[in-house]
DNA sequence: TAGATTGTTAATCGATTAACAATC
DNA sequence: TAGATTGTTAATCGATTAACAATC
């Protein structure tokens, strides 16, 4: 009966999965081998079925996979079979933008309320949800089924208040706080950071530049540009 | 002269250590072992060690790390010596949500100029930024330097519009709209995919529900309360 | 049936951890 | 000097890829 931890490389990649197969699906295709997926997605078909077979056996032989059918079994492996009342801390762009993106209530993640301390935001509408007063919080937790709340404060608030957040009984955070949250091992954190996504794409474009100056002083600037072909091959993202 | 190409294990990780580094810092910490920056980033001394030597010896035998030089030399590496000019398309919560976000000028990303096809967005000012036509950014492109354009526009038109800002010259993108960008090696997109990451979490939740779903019924609920502390140790996030 | 493609085992590759000599 | 801690090599662990028998 033991059943081996999914790996989180494994995780991290079935929302992609997700989203190809969506695709697919809008476009009508019934069925697709792990080898045509796998050329799409720019990644091997062993890792496919590899990963696909954590989970069960959800293609048939000398078939394939049938796109509806794998769509929804990954849907409910993502548990996006059930509906998710989302909670945001934070009324500013940041919330605001989440509260407005409409295809996360496509697969059920419906945003309830904002919380804001600024007086100005607060009694405001973001679609369906009302931006309150940060002091309604506890009060609103407790007398609502939160499934996740969402934090776009500033760091220098988001630990204290993760930490309230835990104490009035959320189970699940998305944290958008440029900070980690320790919290009780019960509580499922998934962190945004995007500076730190912007701290990797400066790594990535000086590192191509430093790549691209010492080829030049090597090579002399006439031999480098002949060369152009053979380097991309190598300098991939 | 061979160096060995830097895995993406390790670039994913500089950022953090580039946080943690900043709030000794701002903490006037002075030195830090590997042992004691391994307690609190909750990574092994051993990972630490590995990875900063990827680039090389910044520490020294019997005293550890200096907070401050270590700051600078994981800033170099990570490209954040320079400025970056950015510019964002899509004027939208998130764009303008970017644009505010104070942060990340600190760290010498400059947002320069917004984009929106909504006349009403244009002529506005989002900090030093503005929000111009779509139809300039093809000349603004061309008669400024832009290291990096965010993309935050919907997924049906991400795809055209990434090729049309690599054909204007861009090589850095910032991708926020649901959509991979199949675009040549010599351009870096950097993806931020907040849908997927919302499913990653509705995974963990989820999975942790049927954890507890299971215990219940093979223990009976009474059972299941006695061993909650054992329970929590083995499911981790 | 013959051909195609899965599910799964085995082989390879890479990343993490452990250990320790070097050295501050 | 003695103690501490790095830099680095070796051992372990895990993830990816290859291969192929099973089977639709």
């Amino acid at each position: 009966m033991y059943k081996k931890e999914i790996s989180k490389a494994v995780i991290n990649r079935l929302p992609r999965y997700y989203r190809y197969l969506g695709d697919l699906l809008e476009k009508d295709v019934v069925r697709i081998s792990s080898k045509e997926l796998s050329e799409k997605m720019k990644v091997t078909a062993s890792q496919i079925r590899q990963d696909l077979n954590n989970f069960g056996g959800f293609g048939q032989q000398g078939y394939g996979y049938n796109v509806e059918y794998l769509h929804s079994e990954i849907g409910k492996i993502l548990g996006l079979e059930k509906k998710y009342n989302i909670i945001i801390i934070g009324a500013g762009n940041l919330g605001q933008a989440l509260a407005n993106y409409v295809d996360f209530e496509r697969r059920g993640f419906v945003v309830r309320a904002l919380f804001d301390i600024n007086p100005e935001l607060v009694g405001t509408k973001i679609r369906n949800a009302e931006v309150r007063p940060t002091e309604e919080l506890e009060s609103y937790i407790k007398s609502n089924q939160v499934d996740i709340a969402a934090i776009t404060v500033p760091k220098t608030k988001a630990v204290q208040l993760a930490m309230d957040l835990v104490s009035w009984g959320i189970k699940g955070i998305w944290n958008f706080a440029p900070t980690d949250l320790n919290l009780p091992k019960e509580v499922t954190v998934e962190n945004v950071h995007l500076a730190e996504s912007l701290m990797k794409l400066s790594y990535r474009l000086s590192s191509k530049q430093k790549q691209e100056k010492s080829k030049i002083t090597k090579e002399g600037p006439g031999e480098a540009i002949k060369k152009e072909d053979k380097e991309d091959k190598e300098s991939k993202s």
